[in-house]
DNA sequence: CGGCATCCGATACGATACTG
DNA sequence: CAGTATCGTATCGGATGCCG
């Protein structure tokens, strides 16, 4: 615990992690929250547990590889729960964990920002293209 | 406008964007806000406008390029504005347009997310270390 | 002070093919 | 069905140095 970091410096009651400091853990959680896949697949899962072919087709455009990647990340990550059913076919059923669903709200807000404000970047985009030709 | 893509077959109505549909141009706009920097330069600007050298320090650990880069990707989809005034030595102020600000909400959702958790994540990635050694 | 130019390494992501 | 293996690319980000 280096005294270095702000992130271990403040008592157990506030909060003892802070993003803007380089050192802090809940950076890497801010990454990986944000990468391009994560924030697709979580919420692909609110509803419950989806299999591993309907989570491809829920998130469109993922391939397998990444698809398994990511869920691996999030199974370590304790935010997924992958459980083997020993049928034939083999079924894999993926459904968030308590930790999961708590960010499903953070997640929506983000989402809903970005489709309903999608239009309005794109247009500011072409306008600043427009301008720097 | 293709008939393909969800994002434009609904009324003006409701939600035209779609972030599950690959082709949607919401998706871009997720990733721009869900990338390294510009979740910590939003935010770092969230009480008024800051100069270059205060938003590296504000900013722990980001490199002058990069810096530079995420706030002309900001300034180009119009959510920061920067003023440069004719001064010796030069200033150069950047600030949140209200297209920013409305993002602010959204991302301070996300930012106290990581930080509250950061902890059981960390211990869950232990643990699922340890479990597969 | 506020950048830009250049080089570079890591890695995230994708395409394709194959397997228990 | 639910992945794995292999390969290739592209983008991101870091280090360093220079400039108006």
């Amino acid at each position: 615990m280096p005294s270095t970091s702000k992130c271990y410096g403040y008592p157990v009651e506030s909060i003892p992690f802070d993003v803007m400091d380089p050192a802090c853990p809940s950076r890497v959680v801010l990454q990986r929250i944000g990468d391009k896949w994560t924030p697709l697949i979580v919420q692909a899962l609110k509803d419950g547990p989806l299999r591993f072919s309907e989570l491809r087709v829920a998130v469109g455009g993922i391939t397998p590889k990444v698809l398994t990647q990511t869920l691996r990340a999030l199974e370590r990550d304790g935010l997924v729960l992958r459980k083997v059913f020993a049928e034939v076919p083999v079924r894999v059923e993926y459904r968030l964990t308590p930790l999961g669903e708590s960010l499903l709200d953070p997640l929506n807000a983000v989402r809903e920002w970005a489709e309903s404000h999608a239009d309005k970047i794109l247009a500011a985009r072409d306008a600043f293209d427009a301008a720097t030709d």
